[in-house]
DNA sequence: TACGTTGTCGATAACGTTGTCAATCGTCGG
DNA sequence: CCGACGATTGACAACGTTATCGACAACGTA
């Protein structure tokens, strides 16, 4: 009892390897042993030793274990997103924590806002910090910089977008597809007249959203009219204009598809605006809480986020067991979901509905 | 040159201080110096020290730095949330990690999911990884198992709700004051059968939210009538029945206030669903995505998220700085944001509007 | 009984870094 | 020219852990 008050009362270092060996009586390498599940304990000094841990409460130092393993390992890994605060990051960030959790690993995030150099800043803190693994969405048009850290034989994994300059494991979403989709179903509905919305090109995501539109519109219409699709979009109140502008043309489109989440809310905002709503059929490309309150309620193309995010950690975790050679790239399947905004029929749809 | 060579074609382990010192020609303890930007180097061999670092693209390993170093300190902080893809959640991680990069530190995040054990899991984790300070969004029902962690000279703060059975430093939202004010904004439009939809109210945010309400009814109405309220809902679903439930009093109410997104999200599918979107006031507990594209938009009070990891993220650095023993609460402000659905006057509200 | 085999255990070195400290260098006043 | 004093420098120990390795015990076999 007496050890305890001492113990308890003790201020202010965390106890080691060596308080629990003198308390427990034993050398610090059979509490190492303990501690890292190894074999050859007896029983009864096992016991004696987890004891001790409980009483002082220790914990190993995971930085002290990491500099002397011969693997290194910190058990923790780095992710780079664009913008923890957006739905997309979050999710995804949420979706790597738990797979890491369950393999005993922590997750050190990071936003780098799209700005390369932020990007190679928390790569570079991540690093001193010795991560086992990065997963990245990478930003700016040169990732050949993780070369250095890969030869270091720490594993990368791109998501949402592929690294430049660099082959390396990437998750990406079908995003083609998705908007693919979105033109069959809307054509499925009478319309030809579809406009498109799109953020800047030079985004890998907008380039390969646009790509499946006009894909789509050669294949099942006359082709793309151009008066009809707009890129650049940075925000909803660019969005916003642009859709004001799409729809005043003569003929005006019956139908709209947008590239992405503040795309659609500033399209939606301009078509509120017109009174339209209940006329031209819109599909947006990602999820929105509430959309499904809308009236009418919003079509949507969704990621699979999670499954993402998991493919990622998969990945990762897979190169962390045994480092192979070959660069695997993932895509993982988008979903349209119909609701009402994306099912409106063309005004000289004879159809009807 | 040839140099160049052997440290480019150097296949996996990390330079380390020793390879940085002997291509630059000088001690260990020097380069150690110039890394750390300790005074009293020559400046011609911190030019090339500092040539060897970037020729062998040399990272300090924070993880040996800190066990030697007499602070221990890893520049790194825990922050434990419930529910990373939660907007509120998100928003105030990617505060955080913004405040705690400026100053160089990396910012561990776990999600708790409300589970109290899961919470003491992810901090013994933090700990492991000898975080400098932990901020953390507490579950259950006693954090005093903190207290070990702080006789180690880690700071703690709670955020968005008090930590139990533990004195620390804590952030809030004026939850109360912002209920308060949404019953005060319906009175002023006519209101005076004002319903209260809320969380479980083991949930402090919730038991907050429905103390202002009743304050509020006391004050400036009759006081609470109890067929108006509704608590212990968990999500949508059951906010959706609450909603249809309580609209269904004889007499119904005029005005609803939702003590959380989802509350509102489901309150609202039953207005549509009862028609009375036009006809009933709404206030909503935090804002949500296009909720000024509803019909009619969405009057909500939102909470200062990025001041309150802000202020949080303060507190943690300023303890770390120098340590005191006082502990601070700090309450942050929130708003009310008319947009519509707060503003419908009452059916029998002589005014008008 | 002698011997080999397997299981158990701890002393010690080592990981990459920083703290200590003594040695050396340079400058300045006398 | 000498001595003093501060700036500069690096050898070495130490941080908390794991890897190596030799010592010893327990057991079975010849």
């Amino acid at each position: 009892m007496t050890t305890e008050d001492r113990s308890a009362g003790g201020q202010s270092r965390a106890p080691t390897i060596k308080d629990v060996a003198a308390l427990a009586g034993v050398g610090v390498k059979t509490v190492s042993r303990v501690i890292n599940n190894e074999p050859n304990v007896r029983p009864e000094k096992q016991a004696r030793i987890l004891e001790a841990v409980e009483r002082l409460n220790y914990r190993r130092n995971t930085s002290a274990s990491s500099i002397r393993r011969l693997d290194q390992r910190t058990a923790s890994i780095g992710l780079v997103v664009e913008d923890l605060a957006n739905p997309f990051a979050s999710l995804l960030a949420r979706v790597v924590q738990d797979y890491a959790l369950e393999r005993q690993h922590l997750v050190l995030v990071g936003s780098s806002d799209g700005v390369a150099d932020r990007e190679r800043e928390l790569v570079a803190e991540f690093c001193a910090r010795r991560v086992d693994g990065l997963l990245i969405v990478p930003s700016g048009t040169d990732q050949s910089y993780l070369e250095a850290e890969r030869r270091r034989s720490v594993p990368v994994v791109f998501v949402d977008r592929p690294g430049r300059r660099i082959k390396a494991d990437t998750v990406l979403s079908e995003n083609d597809r998705g908007v693919r989709e979105a033109v069959h179903h809307l054509t499925r509905h009478g319309h030809s007249r579809i406009a498109y919305l799109g953020d800047r090109q030079s985004v890998y995501t907008a380039a390969q959203r646009i790509a499946g539109y006009r894909a789509a519109m050669e294949e099942l219409v006359a082709g793309v009219d151009t008066r009809y699709v707009r890129t650049g979009l940075r925000d909803s109140t660019s969005a916003y204009q642009a859709a004001l502008d799409v729809l005043a043309q003569a003929p005006a489109p019956t139908a709209l598809i947008c590239g992405n989440n503040s795309i659609t809310a500033g399209a939606v905002h301009a078509m509120h605006k017109l009174g339209v709503r209940n006329r031209v059929a819109v599909i947006g490309f990602d999820d929105l809480e509430l959309a499904d309150l809308l009236q009418p309620a919003l079509t949507v193309i969704v990621q699979d986020i999670a499954t993402i995010g998991r493919r990622a950690a998969d990945l990762l975790f897979e190169q962390l067991k045994d480092p192979t050679d070959g660069y695997r790239r993932i895509a993982v399947p988008v979903t349209l979901i119909p609701r009402g905004s994306g099912e409106i029929p063309t005004p000289d749809d004879k159809t009807g509905r």
